[in-house]
DNA sequence: CGGATTTATGATCTACAGATCATTTATCTG
DNA sequence: CAGATAAATGATCTGTAGATCATAAATCCG
């Protein structure tokens, strides 16, 4: 049950509920990465669209890191729903 | 064998390693997706800190997707490692 | 409800990505 | 090697992210 993400989107509501599953605040993510709490919200919300490089910091210190994986590949599950 | 990306530099190998096993020129994939000759090349190289959306225009382009991975996870094969 | 905590946002400034024109340099391929 | 194709990069301009100050709005909890 990993997180994909295609869009922003789904990253800004991935990196919220991973955030949240850590029991972080904004501020207290924002401190961890070097970032400001008002960037977090922005990213989240997908109020902007962030920079590559501030993602990465917000990735690192929630622990988690990006798997790029071709779209059309399937999962086992998908494989047992066929057969 | 997924790709495994934490910085901009991971990312950028990973896309320029992946246009090519499409055939794709640098020309090519900046038209599928909308940007430019010369952004792809800077993203490739690193060169510069690109903007959320733009890579996933090109991840798009690409027919990739990013999966959102806790680090410490291990795999099968980690484990396997072990034991 | 009411106070505390958390999140969203206003405003300004600087830095830099991407668009857009282009050319140079590097890399294939016959 | 030479010619073709692909990649890197120069310069300028516009738009906007993030830093930084702040407060407003929303959410949570006793």
């Amino acid at each position: 049950m990993d997180q994909i993400a295609r869009t922003t989107k789904d990253l800004g509501h991935i990196l919220r509920a991973v955030r949240r599953a850590q029991n972080l605040t904004q501020a207290d993510l924002a401190a961890r990465a070097g970032l400001w709490q008002r960037t977090v919200s922005m990213i989240e919300t997908s109020a902007s669209g962030a920079k590559v490089e501030t993602v990465f910091d917000l990735l690192a210190a929630l622990d988690l890191e990006l798997h790029i994986v071709p779209r059309s590949k399937m999962t086992r599950d998908d494989l047992e729903d066929i057969f």
